[in-house]
DNA sequence: TTTATTTATAAGTATATACATAATATCCTG
DNA sequence: CAGGATATTATGTATATACTTATAAATAAA
């Protein structure tokens, strides 16, 4: 008998996969231990770890301690898209990137960014409107709220040649946020701006981004018609 | 001197990751070695390979043999996102579900189809439409055309009380596929499935999935008005 | 019968060692 | 000096071993 040896985690992992997919393990099933499959697939334990650890963040296995490893009921698949700095979104595309700032100004926000960034009343933030513009045609209208509080160094940025949108990434680090995506009708004043008709079909694009300090900043991203987000998974 | 130990994976990450954001080490910077990092760590290098891999996977650093490890240039954050079986995303909300067939035909699909399938002219597919209700309102218009060459018994498949999403997460395993998301505006027919104005915003999702014999099954998911996707990051 | 306590188990991690692989740097040759 | 062979180097991976930790299950105590 001429067993084949899996004695990469590749191959292990590879080899998991094939059966999870062929129902030789069904979803909800117990799978062998770590020690027993090492011995069938002639690899070290740290091997087979390595292997079904992969599947596991992936969504494919539940492993927990001491019950075992046992195939995703509902494997749950996971797209990940990447956040990229609008500007290298337009220029990887190969369209030229201009950007506008409308607007800088420091005031209360309305409540219901109040409530989004958990902040007391009467507290003044930095606001700032932009326009990012791809090959000349109005691309994403920036709309955001900074907690110069939380980003002391954000009430000496200008923004009039790099937005706040470059601007954050490049000098707050965060630990993390939350996204949201949505589709809104324009309303009159993001149609003047986008350069298209109150009603149009936007995609939206609503970021919160925190450190340990608290919420550093709230975003509005309203897309031009025509948008498109695309990734793979 | 009484220099912290880091004898964890953990801990060794978290060190690196504050002096990647306090600028101790600049983007764009190379880091020491592993080798060197083990040393100054008081740990095995395996525990420092562990830790920047981990890093080097959320987009922090940029790794190649003989190179060496650097601190990223561009820190491109990645968010990842579950694709739930629709049924899941609504009752996970505490919302009762419901599922309607609308139609389910053998027939040639358009150009745009086809060509995004890579199918030579005159196959036919199964298209399936359907509606999923989240508390007996409209929630999701499921249109989706599924290859049935490759996935031989949807064929068989009724499709009359399982929709079509689900059946295929749970009878077909698949290899990878993309996304895109869209804002259009609602067409007379989607509006009156969906129950809202011609016009109006709608959320879009399309999706194509496919595994080793090709492209499995190509759906586009108009959600119906005030839909959000949400996810963290 | 319920509630602690113990025990056994499977995953999780750390380490030393060894070798593999990719890619740069260097040296040699024509 | 170009171009190819070769050495060097940093990451990538495999392995045996040992220990840690979460936790399910069994056992003892209330």
């Amino acid at each position: 008998m001429t067993t084949t040896e899996f004695n990469t985690w590749q191959s292990v992992q590879e080899e998991v996969l094939r059966r999870i997919n062929s129902r030789e393990w069904k979803p909800g099933e117990l799978i062998p231990n770590e020690a027993e499959l090492s011995l069938e697939f002639g690899c070290a334990r740290a091997t087979v770890n390595r292997a079904l650890r992969g599947l596991a963040e992936a969504g494919l296995l539940d492993r927990r301690r001491k019950a075992g490893t046992r195939v995703a009921l509902h494997p749950i698949r996971k797209a990940t898209l990447d956040i990229p700095i609008i500007r290298h979104e337009v220029e990887n595309r190969g369209q030229a990137y201009r950007y506008s700032l409308l607007s800088r100004t420091l005031k209360e926000p309305p409540p219901d960014i109040r409530a989004r960034m958990q902040l007391p009343a009467g507290t003044r933030l930095l606001h700032v409107q932009a326009l990012h513009l791809a090959d000349a045609r109005p691309h994403i209208f920036e709309d955001r709220w900074i907690n110069q509080h939380v980003v002391k160094h954000a009430s000496n940025a200008e923004f009039s040649t790099i937005s706040p949108n470059e601007w954050l990434v490049i000098n707050v680090p965060f630990h993390g946020g939350d996204i949201a995506f949505t589709a809104v009708g324009a309303n009159p004043r993001e149609a003047q701006i986008l350069n298209c008709r109150a009603g149009d079909a936007l995609f939206i694009i609503e970021r919160n981004t925190w450190n340990d300090q608290g919420i550093i900043t709230t975003v509005r991203l309203a897309c031009a018609p025509g948008y498109r987000l695309h990734t793979g998974f």
